[in-house]
DNA sequence: GGCACAGCTGGCAATGGTTGTCATCTTCGA
DNA sequence: TCGAAGATGACAACCATTGCCAGCTGTGCC
């Protein structure tokens, strides 16, 4: 789907600083904060406010096209796919993979179940070094 | 073990206003903030420092004493059983029970080694609503 | 194409959780 | 009992994030 379709069907205006955020997360390996992404893009000579990068990458996760991740005191996001995944995350190089764990679904479920939770979501994240790291 | 031995364990002085932390986190079911706990203590008559409860509590959980839990925007830190273990939390009241599951343990090494990641840690929470908030 | 308006942008100020500073006070081993 | 070393707390500083608002832009409609 294009950068410019995923924004519509989110219901936001596909704007050119939102397809230039989208555009540097397109393919991005690594889950990136909103002054990073700021310095990077200004870098690169697109013209961009820090409040913009920080509105787009809400508006983008609360749509569901970013997955977010807290590191230290801030928040960064990562582009990722709409099935429902878990994470494994280098803590040198910030990259991602993204997980799929029947076992962990079925945990999620028994425990809620035994412990009279209903469940309003989970979250099972992996931290390592990956192997270009190490 | 007493709150007095654990703060010694831990290389930390037992003072007035650490024990009294530890005092009301002792079976306390849900995670607080450091704003939330010394207003806590300030009205019940306590006298301790903001800043001395959020050292407090940073230093605790840097010893292991304490698990926390990040709240849009803010830290939360709760008393947690010293072996490793996972958290079903209420997203109402902040109740935490502990969970043990040795299918995540096993998922998390197999999903790391398949990637090539060395695994530095993890992390398995669910969210939800308990019964009694329900 | 041109219009009008709702939505978006971005510089700047304000917010608010958290940490640094430092003078003063405690704890604890000698 | 004494003197470090460690801890406290009021206050200022930090800094990621958000509010504000005047101007800009995408969009549907004519």
């Amino acid at each position: 789907m294009s950068a410019h379709q995923a924004l519509r069907d989110a219901g936001l205006r596909p704007t050119r600083q939102r397809l230039s955020v989208l555009a540097s997360l397109r393919d991005r390996p690594d889950a990136v904060t909103a002054q990073e992404l700021h310095a990077e893009l200004r870098r690169s000579g697109d013209a961009i406010g820090l409040t913009t990068v920080y509105r787009t990458l809400t508006a983008l996760a609360d749509a569901g096209l970013l997955d977010t991740f807290s590191r230290e005191g801030e928040q960064a996001f990562r582009r990722c796919g709409d099935v429902h995944h878990h994470h494994l995350v280098c803590e040198r190089c910030n990259r991602v993979e993204e997980l799929s764990a029947d076992e962990v679904e079925a945990w999620v479920h028994d425990a809620a179940d035994r412990h009279g939770f209903e469940v309003t979501g989970h979250r099972a994240d992996i931290f390592g070094i990956c192997r270009s790291c190490r």
